[in-house]
DNA sequence: TTGAAAGCGCTACCAA
DNA sequence: TTGGTAGCGCTTTCAA
């Protein structure tokens, strides 16, 4: 059977009060009788049950991490650096991918309520905020990655996709590219990084080459929609010189579809992708891209939590932080 | 405050034990009744505490989940499996990744045991198994996939990694290579991979070209593994004209150390992966790899420690799952 | 068919 | 400095 408390405080000849004291650090206690409980606890091999503990009242020490799926890349690195972070501070995650759903958004959240974690983080990118709200009302702590919402306080890490987008375009601008268009999927921070990137083409009295496609349906593999839409694009005559596509993934699928198409990147087609996670610099030609620090963002997203555990932060915390454009092949002069 | 079962119990005019029954569906208990504690349970939108039960002995309905790295494509693929099975069953995963440190494995086991999961899903690659054995011992339920221990009882989904490489081995052999270089690390797939793929070599009275050098470090990034190995292999007089690269990462390590070399590949080094991750198809060219199922190793292994929990398989119970060689462009005839 | 009561292992409060 | 004890919210006999 599992040693309980009990067990060591027989062991130890004190009471039950007095073991969960040493191991709660709490109360005065004599050095001797210290040693000796845990001399019993390191005997019998005790390990604290945490479920019982949780009962009363004190934290789960696991934190819900909602992402849209863990097998995109930027996902799993996010996921990772969160879950680093969790284990420095003692927490262990539990994650659940939404394929952008909110009906497994709500199927996820209530199950992770009942196992009473201690707080939610959200990556995931779906629309609404009731159930953010809901959870905000309830007294759980929650955080927001990788995901704005304007105008609502929440604690968040964000990074500033209008200016996201907003480089993005510089940098296609400053290669003499004219004609540009956008690959993008319809979520909240796809449709920042092109109002970003509209303003800085407006600036220069440019405009997007073709009409925004968006894809009505959210399909769970991004590079197929990046495939879809670019050959749509290429298709046009007088198609675009450059695409901006709003992930890594778009833009991989964008390049392939313009290789199918016979054409070369970056002499025929230019691409600048968004993300640059760990495979926007194996693909060939290494991608261009605008940069969301990834490891930053688990690590703060984490500390904020916590923070907020803690009861450090009272108001609602807003990080943000700034994209970068990192210049690899698959963008040339024109 | 929370909703307890008290309040339904209450609000419903019944006893707290009636609100159980019902709620878990046991006991006979009239349809009034039980229509009354519904009605009760939705007033209040009450929650079962999963936490409360899981004290009772219940389970916790959450299962570990020990990988390398959630960041390498090929785990975070598997992992996205394995928690899709483990949602329609009804349980969460908690996800440590251990970067093949024991101690990482020891500190993870130990709060994950402290945290009542109801069993633990091994995918790490780590070469001792007491802390297995420890774990069985104790009546923990454990499976393990894509990792095998021969000569050992557990449950396990697995595929044959020394068939894996013998077929690895087939197609460049009929390719027309005959100097053929290896590179991996040394982990315990890696080395049965090898096995077979020595054995299939040995067939046709061939061997490994250079050396095997495997990296006495496992070092967190493969894809620089493989890069400086490879360049190892490439600056070598009569170098080999085909390399079998033990995961893709490892693969695309060993393309991009032939393309800076000046290399073409195919045409100047064939290079053949392992795992078939979703990376092999993007980079370029596209990777000839050996593929694993891996949707059929996560939800195999979900369901194989669920019949565990439910006593229904005795036995520790092997699934060997079959390899199969994906031919795209990094190969070609010699 | 229902309910009273005894725990599960732990923390927190108050007394000693 | 230590210990007794009342719960936390639930399940599970055993009686009623």
């Amino acid at each position: 059977m599992k040693v309980t408390i009990y067990d060591v405080a027989k062991e130890a000849n004190v009471s039950i009060a007095t073991v969960s004291n040493v191991i709660n650090k709490k109360g005065r206690i004599g050095e001797k009788t210290r040693k000796r409980v845990f001399e019993a606890m390191e005997e019998l091999n005790y390990e604290p049950n945490v479920i019982a503990s949780a009962l009363m009242g004190k934290q789960t020490k696991t934190i819900g991490l909602l992402i849209p799926d863990l097998a995109n890349p930027f996902f799993s690195e996010l996921a990772r650096s969160i879950e680093d972070r969790s284990h420095e501070l003692g927490y262990n995650i539990v994650i659940c991918s939404t394929d952008y759903q909110e009906d497994k958004e709500d199927k996820y959240i209530g199950l992770l309520k009942q196992k009473r974690v201690d707080g939610f983080i959200f990556a995931s990118g779906f629309e609404k905020l009731s159930r953010v709200e809901e959870l905000m009302k309830e007294d759980i702590p929650i955080a927001i990655v990788a995901r704005d919402y304007p105008n609502f306080s929440v604690n968040a890490v964000v990074i500033d996709d209008y200016m996201g987008g907003y480089i993005a375009a510089e940098h296609l601008i400053e290669k003499g590219h004219k004609k540009i268009s956008v690959v993008a999927v319809d979520i909240y921070s796809n449709r920042e990084r092109i109002r970003g990137f509209n303003d800085a083409l407006s600036k220069h009295h440019l405009q997007i080459a073709q009409e925004i496609d968006f894809i009505g349906e959210i399909e769970k593999n991004h590079m197929d929609v990046g495939r879809k839409v670019a050959e749509r694009y290429l298709q046009c005559e007088d198609r675009a010189t450059a695409m901006f596509a709003c992930n890594d993934l778009l833009a991989i699928g964008a390049i392939q579809a313009a290789k199918q198409a016979g054409l070369k990147v970056p002499k025929d087609l230019s691409v600048v992708g968004f993300d640059n996670t760990n495979i926007a610099s194996i693909v060939d030609p290494p991608l261009t891209t605008v940069s969301q620090p990834i490891q930053l963002m688990g690590r703060e997203v984490m500390d904020l939590i916590i923070s907020v555990f803690k009861g450090e932060r009272e108001d609602n915390v807003r990080v943000t932080l700034t994209p970068t454009l990192v210049e690899r092949e698959s963008t040339s002069e024109l």
